[in-house]
DNA sequence: TAAAATGTAAACCGATCTGTATACCTTGAA
DNA sequence: TTCAAGGTATACAGATCGGTTTACATTTTA
């Protein structure tokens, strides 16, 4: 038994190439011929281009998280201090070799519309990074979790951007130095 | 003389259909065809659709800065007033029809090598947005605008994001408020 | 009014796109 | 050992891609 089924190289290669170059600018013939496997190997797995983006998308949400959770842990030890160490996982992210920003919102700009199940898939992923924030806030007995979640989720998608499209890597320390105020305030509040 | 040379009706659809569907989504036939306008046309004012896409891109910048900064403007009278109306005008802008998120990031999601002429031309959109806001930074006086207008910056792509990738709407709100505290602080320390 | 510039419509180019079909091969289990 | 499942390679379909060319019409200007 090989190490990866076939559809977990295909899945892995696509993942590859839409993040660096894009959905549409992607071919399948070129996702194939990378992958080293044949067309209907590809279309025995799934039914079509937009079926193998979602489930790509579905692996990167789950290897993404993953690896965020495990370095914003590792950093950290208590529930306030992840809430910081997040930033110092994006900081990582960011300076990582081939970053290309975050696959996510990369999508939504190809498919902008809101219905359409890939943008739906991309927002949901939003949801679950915010929740990961609202789970830390509420461990850390901060006032309102939900408030500080949505500030903190609004400070890592900034900085994404900033170091996507401007390529500044100051970002995540800069998100993080505005995040140790709104934490620190929705502390006092709690008491 | 029609009210738009043929090179603007062509850039005017451009930026409409590169706006709503993306850019290697939008095909040359598509353009030229609701521009009403032949391919030879179009030809003959862009070499390439490379060529297109940035001029079309510069036009967006210029018509999006004008927009924001007016509006901005309106809305405020005082230097330090207009560094949080420009979150409002941005609200406006979220809930206007057919929002599909910041042009510039869009296109950097598509183009996203650091040296593609495209990709380029995004960072300076980003750069020149940062630099109205260090302007007014200046004008009201902070101790360092330049941290400021970084800062706010930040926000503002953090709530485009928002808007665009999870349809939130409070994204604009939630981001004036934490430039409020901001903007208080960095008045404090001028004085 | 004649010439030059700019426009149109449409055919065409070769490449590439997503997706299907055909024919053959390998492999694992009954 | 046979047979079905799943793999390969390749050709093909029909559409669309960016871009060029041709032939003709319109507009602008000298």
């Amino acid at each position: 038994m090989p190490a990866l089924s076939k559809r977990d190289q295909i899945v892995s290669k696509a993942l590859e190439l839409f993040y660096q170059h894009g959905f549409n600018a992607t071919g399948i013939d070129k996702i194939i011929s990378e992958a080293g496997v044949s067309k209907k190997t590809l279309y025995n797995h799934f039914k079509s281009k937009d079926e193998l983006i979602l489930a790509t998308l579905r692996k990167r949400d789950e290897l993404f998280r993953n690896n965020i959770m495990r370095e914003t842990e590792k950093l950290g030890t208590t529930a306030k201090e992840r809430l910081l160490t997040i930033f110092d996982a994006h900081d990582t992210w960011f300076n990582s070799k081939k970053f290309s920003g975050c696959m996510f919102i990369n999508a939504s700009a190809e498919f902008s519309e809101q219905q359409n199940p890939i943008h739906m898939l991309c927002t949901e992923h939003k949801r679950l990074i915010r929740n990961y924030l609202k789970e830390l806030a509420e461990q850390a007995n901060v006032l309102d979790p939900d408030l500080l979640a949505q500030q903190l989720n609004l400070l890592l998608e900034g900085a994404i951007v900033e170091a996507h499209v401007s390529s500044n890597k100051q970002g995540a320390k800069l998100a993080k130095s505005i995040a140790i105020t709104l934490v620190s305030n929705a502390m006092n509040e709690a008491h």
